[in-house]
DNA sequence: CGACACATGTAACACGTTACATGATTTG
DNA sequence: CAAATCATGTAACGTGTTACATGTGTCG
């Protein structure tokens, strides 16, 4: 559930043709996705099937379809503007099952890899933060690139600071376990 | 790639029928993730077809089927634990994506869906940290659902910081765009 | 008895993703 | 001419997810 809101929305600024769309959703979101060209005409089909969008064959060029929104696709990247990102239940976060799973292998086990994920985490971050503070004028679209990047960190500085609470309520309740 | 693992993880502490691999599931992430039992038993033909996981009929009761580690399943779970996710490229969130098709469609219409997100954000958060105080008492596996709970908050307060992030390299980009 | 938890499974579908096949057009 | 880019599409597969069908045992 992105590629098709992101094709929704290019197509909702201007009626495109498959090729475009790939290149265009490469551009807006900073050159950084890589899309393959052939989701973008799977995921076209699926949304004509759903009935968002439609082909225009081109006059000039036989071998070149058009594809605009429906009224109904309008509708539906409407509600996507305002829909806020649900977490009931909380999104299944990879690191997050990681981190339950390893602790219920016991306390010690759990530290460990707390540990080891940290670690990786920090390297992740050093080299996030360089990225981010360079504001890579190479990339076609500057302002998005600049965005992701702060998101990679931002994101990376919150799991940190989560598995710091883990640790500590960690030792919190072992130490509740064995009183005195 | 996260059900997959969990079983991986729980059929090495011990073997396990499918029913008791949903119930165990659910307690080990703080009975946060309602897990479908139909789930359980795809997942665990498609770790049987990947050798991972072989299944042993109960002798005492026909209709049970346990299912234990294989050699390579343990190895696979093994490196699973070794593992950081990775991020290049950057995990295609659906908050990000939504910003940055937004401010697309030009700056006031990116400030505007920052706007309705972080207002939404906010009040998830306040709820967040309701029940992330409250150290749910009720769940099963407390430590679990804090943990869960604690994550909530986390990444709500990044996603926070980041949207703010966003607001003002908005700000400063239009402003180059018309120096004097 | 009736409801509920325990227990197993199948069928179908959603989306994401890749690999592959095909051809036109541009450009060095 | 050869290579790269533009352009379209299909087939196949991966995981997640739900709905449905089926049956046993237990407990109020």
């Amino acid at each position: 559930m992105a590629v098709r809101e992101g094709l929704l929305a290019l197509l909702d600024r201007a009626p495109r043709y498959g090729y475009q769309l790939k290149t265009d959703f490469e551009s807006v979101t900073g050159g950084v996705w890589p899309l393959n060209v052939g989701q973008v005409y799977t995921t076209l089909d699926r949304l004509q099937r759903d009935g968002f969008v439609h082909a225009v064959e081109s006059d000039d060029d036989g071998s070149q379809r058009i594809y605009e929104l429906t009224p109904a696709g309008r509708e539906e990247l409407g509600g996507w503007w305002q829909t806020v990102p649900r977490d009931d239940p909380p999104p299944r976060d990879e690191l997050m099952l990681k981190v339950l799973f390893a602790i219920e292998r016991g306390p010690e086990q759990g530290l460990q890899v707390i540990t080891r994920q940290r670690t990786a985490l920090l390297a992740l971050l050093q080299s996030a933060r360089r990225t981010a503070r360079q504001s890579i004028a190479a990339a076609a679209n500057e302002l998005a690139a600049q965005l992701v990047a702060d998101a990679v960190v931002v994101r990376a500085e919150a799991d940190l600071r989560w598995l710091d609470l883990c640790e500590s309520r960690i030792s919190a309740a072992t130490n509740k376990d064995v009183p005195q």
